[in-house]
DNA sequence: CCTTTTTATGGTAGCGCTACCATATTTCCC
DNA sequence: GGGAAATATGGTAGCGCTACCATAAAAAGG
């Protein structure tokens, strides 16, 4: 005579089994093991005596299907091999290594349509949470946030009008921050270099011409963009770009760090002098531009504690608690370094 | 009189409705999304037509729950951060992106202990397949991918005995090629300097000194290592305690890229010249080796494409096929560069 | 001391899907 | 043309868990 149970599962234990074993009902289990201030000492006890004895583990995917809500996180970024998402993505995973929470990570390469995609799949599996990055979502992404009936968090920027809550900085300032920076130390023809042209990188550029403009600096020849992805190598290019567009600049204001070091590069290469001939500034603030040679001065921003701060946020609002602030603006610092002190 | 069905349910249809507007029995549709081959295909015209007006789409909760076996590659990694396993993990999902398969990722932080629980984790799920770096499990962990009842891919080395299948290289002969066009460059006195020791660290380093002991040039003062984090910053410090242990070095063989480009920015700052005085070889090639100034040396490795062939194996496996090959070496290669060209 | 409210526990009925088996229906073979 | 084998479809019974409701026991209130 066979045992009737576990036709098909790998005879793990079930919380039937515990049930049994503690002499409970299986219900009273499932409440211990959730809502522990609900059942007695006394049967608590003689649960989790019998949960690890067996080693019992509570199946996920029944849990799913029975309360309609998955303990998953979903994470929606454009890029993984980006560093700067990277380590907001390990911001998202220290901080719920010790929760039940899973991550579902989805990487939509930069592109809306795919965002759109991806929400719908995860949508299907009912979400604890929803995280994903920037504002910049389409009218139908921006729908399937408010339906998703779970916290939904936007990070990466600072906004007026969040689908939830929002953790992120300013693009736009730290742009212009970056930019004033290289004018007050003296530089005058400053290029904006600019690879991947995503939102926030538009925002970027809209707070250099803001700052060049203030000045009476600003001149388009000194705009260089692709949509291609940045990478050392293309910062090296599109700074020959712009000295072939405006061979008499004297700065840059890049896009972002990669960039930033492929320009220093190129310009060792063709023996400019930094900073004294061309100031740099980058943006994010990588390891590798304090370490580089000249050092390079960037503009740092908190991706790891944006990670950090929105999955606390997020487990707030799982937990019931309405948030202070629905916007946080985590801020950024210019860190100032040799590539502009001229 | 309110709808019984969807009493908790968000409202979607399930697969009994579609069913019903079919005018077929639940597991014809079943049958018709996931073996179409077996449904006449006057059936599954209809049915299909009755998903597409629904809109309907499986749960996967569900068809986890009830298939005891959910449709998810648990894919395990020693880091998120560290570009390496960025690029295998985007090979990863670009290869599922047209897939049912979700992608469950864990980070084990190069922790063996990190590497059991996660896997305790992921079991719990019953994944399709799971694909996790590096062949040097711990006894539990081994058992556990044994035990898991699914496809396994061990991925970044080659070795004798695989859980299952494996793809990557041989970290030994990549440590060992790159030494030796040092040594065929002319270089003597060549340090290996490496952070973050992990067993593929160990056996680059193996590789190097066998190489070194080959050529009668091994000297242990040669070796610098740490089991800190790689970063550019990092390098520096490394290749000025190599320096201070041994000044008259003229070669140095980095653990990786990081590490490389820190001792290529230590020794401009230090005004060693490169290749001249001392030579660089770094090892993964990432872009910026290419784009640095002067252009560094370093141990290619196809990183993407063994995350892309570990997938097309698992779906192999997943699809009953037996592999040609368990293990599949990808193999490497060294892209001679300015900073050995003396 | 007898209601009314609260607290603690359990039973039942699914969540939406698929494994397993049963039942037609068709095709094949000698 | 009759029986075996293959093909096509459906019914039933769960997968392991939790929502919902019911009930019993204890606490509170007058």
């Amino acid at each position: 005579m066979t045992r009737p149970r576990s036709r098909r599962g790998g005879g793990r234990p079930t919380i039937a089994d515990v049930a049994r074993k503690a002499g409970v009902g299986a219900i009273t289990v499932s409440r211990a093991l959730r809502e522990p201030g609900r059942v007695s000492e006394d049967l608590r006890r003689q649960i989790q005596a019998a949960v690890d004895e067996l080693g019992y583990v509570p199946d996920p995917n029944a849990r799913a299907l029975a309360s309609a809500r998955a303990e998953v996180f979903g994470v929606l970024v454009p890029s993984l091999t980006n560093n700067v998402f990277a380590e907001v993505v390990r911001g998202i995973y220290d901080s719920l290594s010790d929760s039940p929470f899973r991550i579902q990570l989805g990487n939509t390469h930069y592109s809306g349509l795919e965002e759109e995609r991806l929400l719908q799949v995860f949508a299907l599996q009912r979400p604890a949470a929803l995280i994903v990055a920037g504002i910049d979502q389409t009218p139908l992404s921006r729908k399937l946030l408010e339906t998703a009936g779970c916290p939904v968090v936007q990070v990466m920027e600072t906004g007026p009008d969040p689908v939830d809550m929002l953790v992120g900085f300013s693009h736009f300032d730290g742009g212009r921050t970056a930019t004033e920076h290289l004018i007050e130390m003296g530089y005058r023809r400053i290029a904006f270099i600019g690879a991947r042209m995503d939102p926030r990188s538009q925002r970027r550029l809209a707070g250099y011409r803001a700052a060049m403009e203030a000045a009476g600096l600003f001149d388009p020849r000194l705009v260089t963009t692709t949509p291609l992805l940045s990478s050392v190598s293309l910062g090296r290019e599109l700074l020959r770009d712009a000295l072939a567009k405006m061979p008499s600049l004297d700065g840059v204001f890049c896009n972002n760090d990669d960039i930033a070091l492929g320009v220093l590069f190129e310009c060792r290469r063709a023996a400019i002098a930094v900073p004294k001939t061309i100031g740099i500034v980058g943006f994010n603030d990588l390891d590798m531009m304090q370490a580089a040679f000249p050092s390079v001065t960037s503009v740092r921003t908190h991706r790891y504690e944006i990670g950090r701060r929105a999955v606390a946020m997020a487990l707030a609002a799982i937990a019931g608690q309405r948030p202070q602030q629905r916007v946080v603006d985590l801020g950024f610092e210019l860190i100032r370094r040799e590539s502009t002190a001229r």
